[in-house]
DNA sequence: CGATATAATTAACATTGTTAAGTTAAATGA
DNA sequence: TCATTTAACTTAACAATGTTAATTATATCG
């Protein structure tokens, strides 16, 4: 009797299909320059169909954030496994973060920034995906203060500052595609290094 | 002969009404559910009448934003006229951009996030009021390496990491209120003194 | 087959930004 | 003073949006 079983899987894949069209026309077009009419034409079903399976168009954001965001988290982790020099893995780290940001930069913005002004307090909540990387960061940092080579000072500061500054270069870089930005790489580059420069004992 | 004078003085007058209307609507709903037959409706105008003044919704916006980067300006050109310590003068600046953007948190993120969204392609135009901004930016780093307090780096790259800094902590302040922030004013304080020390000789 | 549950669609609603056409009022020139 | 031009504003309409309610198709089970 796996007939249940098998609908809820073909539920689940056609749940996939959804989220993955959506993402793509988010990516490329941009959350407000797509419709719920465009999702369903991209997968060949009527629109409404979408609702029987996300809330709402918000909703459908939020898993595609969801996914994104594990999708970084993921990225990150993997930077941990190297023990060697834990500086270097904090600049990886930063590197990383903006570079996802700059690769996403819908859902980037979606996430960080138009997301918390409409759902206050849900912006980072215990458990959620986005409390998990925030606390990959607490750990860099704390490993690189433990070794001295930052300053002795408080984990959750130097991690609000670390945070600040990749956050800030990233939206800069997303908002303002025009600005006369001297070389991408070297400025991102640069961001991170002042940072830990300033931090460093 | 003044009719036409008058004419214009009117045409301005309800111009600014416009205006002061959009502000608070944008201010207190947020943009994207502020339609233009509510802001029509504020002023006791046919929605059709805004367009007579402005050419869309984003212009709308973006006159909105004017005002609020000139008031911005003034703040800071107000910080120029001491000259005995540059870099006490740019931390100074540093701090005034992000109690700024706490202050009228709406509006900053309306200039900083939402317009961009929306006006594609403005990069800081000749002459803006952005690129005002960012003059002065310019100008207090400059000062302070030429002045050898700061490293010998190109005045642009400096620039940037400084701007990126405070826009950084402003929007995380601003859109993770329920964030456990360290004691805010601490937190704003270590980071523009982290940058700072970061860029220096 | 017939009944039932589920999946998907069609049609519709209220709003949205925006344009074109129409209307009213004021200023101008004889 | 009176017709005409010009400016300011409104009405009506369009196509597109997110979303809901009602309806039809489809597959499963007794």
């Amino acid at each position: 009797m796996g007939v249940k079983e098998r609908k809820a899987r073909e539920k689940e894949l056609l749940r996939q299909h959804i989220l993955s069209a959506a993402r793509e026309l988010f990516v490329n077009e941009g959350y407000e320059n797509v419709s719920m009419r465009k999702v369903a034409n991209k997968i060949e079903y009527s629109p409404t169909t979408i609702y029987l399976y996300f809330k709402d168009k918000a909703d459908l954001l939020d898993s595609v954030c969801q996914e994104t965001l594990l999708s970084l988290l993921n990225t990150l982790e993997e930077l941990k496994k190297d023990k060697s020099d834990p500086v270097q893995t904090l600049k990886k780290s930063g590197r990383t973060y903006v570079e996802f940001g700059l690769k996403y930069p819908q859902d980037y913005k979606l996430t960080f920034v138009i997301r918390p002004q409409f759902q206050k307090g849900l912006g980072l909540q215990e458990g959620s995906v986005g409390e998990k990387v925030f606390n990959y960061l607490r750990e860099m940092v704390a490993e690189c203060i433990q070794q001295k080579v930052l300053r002795q000072a408080d984990v959750e500061t130097t991690g609000q500052v670390m945070w600040s500054a990749v956050h800030g270069i990233t939206l800069l870089l997303i908002d303002f595609p025009d600005f006369p930005w001297t070389e991408k790489d070297t400025l991102i580059d640069r961001v991170i290094d002042t940072t830990i420069k300033g931090l460093k004992a």
